[in-house]
DNA sequence: CCAATACTTAAACCTGACTTTATCTTAAAA
DNA sequence: TTTTAAGATAAAGTCAGGTTTAAGTATTGG
């Protein structure tokens, strides 16, 4: 059993953070003292689980919502996993978009070392995609998709 | 040369969006007529690096800097290329963290998978890392890092 | 010529995830 | 017992990146 001042410790998170999450509902059925929050094991592995959660870039109703469910016991197995099958779909969707933003990057990256280089942006103008080393002009297609 | 209507139409982008970067200095120098912006090829070729910009997550402050580098010529290119490789760094930076957050996700989603099978978390409990798929097991590790 | 449409501004509002502030209560240490 | 630290609350503030609103001005088509 631990104080939120320990809890703030261990998870080096704000005393505000934890109050905060506490009013969002991250914490459903979480114990009192005479008003005082006691967090036990059960609050411990939710908070594990939001961390987790907020990694994904999941937004607090959801895992409010997440918490919840994990209240409830086996009955809601399924639907945990389901959303969290739908939060990887979305990450992995994140990734692909990234991807693709680092191959602009990177061309947009050489086309400025180019320009340093040669002091102008005349070459560049007239410069096709055959003209373009293999793997600029890979990152310069992939990335204007 | 366009009127904020016909840009809005083109970029698919509110028209408040266009004077919210404009209000924000991403446009430096643009012409008015009578009160009236003019969007011209510099501004739609901002536009174009704007939209660019936004993608690797840049933030609009140092996206007015970056306009603000290109309207002072050649002498900047050295500016505009280190400022890239900078948001090519964090990009993928973000990138790795994100593949890590998969890992952690697609272990918590085996996790539930087997827990809807189990009906309970009993064997799950009593797992160690040696009982777990290969697979799995990888992604738990590379997850928890 | 006049209505309709598109443009202008400043300022208020919105969302999400907190943080800060002000005031009050409880618990632990001296 | 009396500080003092740590707990509590509600409400307001913060930040980014816009969006909405209200009220006025300019341009275009019939």
């Amino acid at each position: 059993m631990y104080t939120i001042g320990q809890i703030s410790k261990q998870f080096h998170l704000p005393v505000s953070t934890l109050r905060y999450y506490d009013k969002e509902g991250l914490f459903p059925g979480m114990e009192r003292r005479s008003g005082i929050r006691v967090f036990g094991e059960k609050e411990v592995e939710a908070l594990r689980m939001i961390e987790c959660l907020k990694k994904t870039g999941m937004e607090i109703r959801d895992i409010k919502e997440f918490m919840h469910w994990c209240q409830q016991g086996p009955a809601t197995y399924e639907k945990r996993r389901d959303m969290l099958l739908e939060q990887k779909q979305a990450v992995e969707a994140e990734m692909a978009r990234m991807s693709q933003v680092l191959d602009m990057i990177r061309y947009k990256c050489w086309y400025y070392e180019q320009a340093a280089a040669d002091g102008n942006e005349d070459r560049l103008r007239s410069m096709t995609l055959m003209d373009m080393p293999e793997e600029i002009r890979r990152a310069f297609e992939n990335g204007h998709k």
